[in-house]
DNA sequence: TTTATATTTAACCAAATGGTTAAATATAAT
DNA sequence: ATTATATTTAACCATTTGGTTAAATATAAA
């Protein structure tokens, strides 16, 4: 058996639990922001957002740089590479959905393009 | 921007998020069982796992088939399929970790062996 | 050096989570 | 008809979660 770091699955499975977290993540995915940044399209308070960073560090899911006064927090998918190995476990059992992840991931192998910022399903 | 089902998206995440649910998962994986036979290996009580139950079928990971009292669950993998995708909006982010999952998917790819349940990996 | 800005910490709260034991329910076996 | 088995429900409990407001901290700007 492949024995995975329970604990750090507990923590990423967590971690994007929630739909606040998924929307900072999706935010930071285009790019680093503050505290503040990230507060400002949600209507919850600062320390709510400084909380749910908190468990995104804490899942390795981001990364924070001090610059001063202010904290720039950054997007570390890598974090997500254990969750996703443990789901495709389970590929055996899926194989028309692995058929469609296999053809999206074969359409968007990274060939130099498809880097930016910029995606196409959006 | 693609609309995920965050209603679905928050139950699957969670449901993923403890480590007795992914056991259990893990061995019905294997193929259905009974309440009674999957509480076996863990120490917690028959309702706790019950309940363990009742957030996977929440989530659609798991279907119920009763049989006379006997509750025989199955496994229901198409489930994870939304997880995956929402993961998997992030990949060019992380292109070497996808260059390693295509790989796997690509040595994996189904060709009419590699279903039964024997996981080499494993 | 005083003031404004960015963020965190503290203290608190209601609801959800993951567990328990005891009782209830439903079906199968004697 | 009675008893045994499989599972769920009920009632409870401690901890965690996700939020709040007010105060503290740290840095930048005036």
């Amino acid at each position: 058996m492949v024995k995975y770091n329970e604990t750090a699955l507990d923590a990423t499975f967590h971690a994007l639990a929630d739909p606040t977290r998924r929307a900072i993540l999706a935010r930071l995915s285009l790019g680093q922001a503050s505290v503040g940044e990230l507060a400002d399209p949600f209507e919850i308070s600062l320390p709510a957002v400084s909380k749910h960073l908190k468990v995104l560090e804490g899942a390795d899911l981001i990364t924070r740089h001090r610059d001063g006064r202010v904290s720039r927090m950054e997007f570390n998918p890598d974090a997500m590479m254990g969750a996703v190995d443990w789901i495709t476990h389970y590929k055996k059992f899926w194989e028309s959905q692995l058929d469609r992840l296999a053809r999206y991931l074969d359409e968007t192998k990274p060939t130099g393009e498809d880097t930016n910022a910029t995606n196409t399903k959006d």
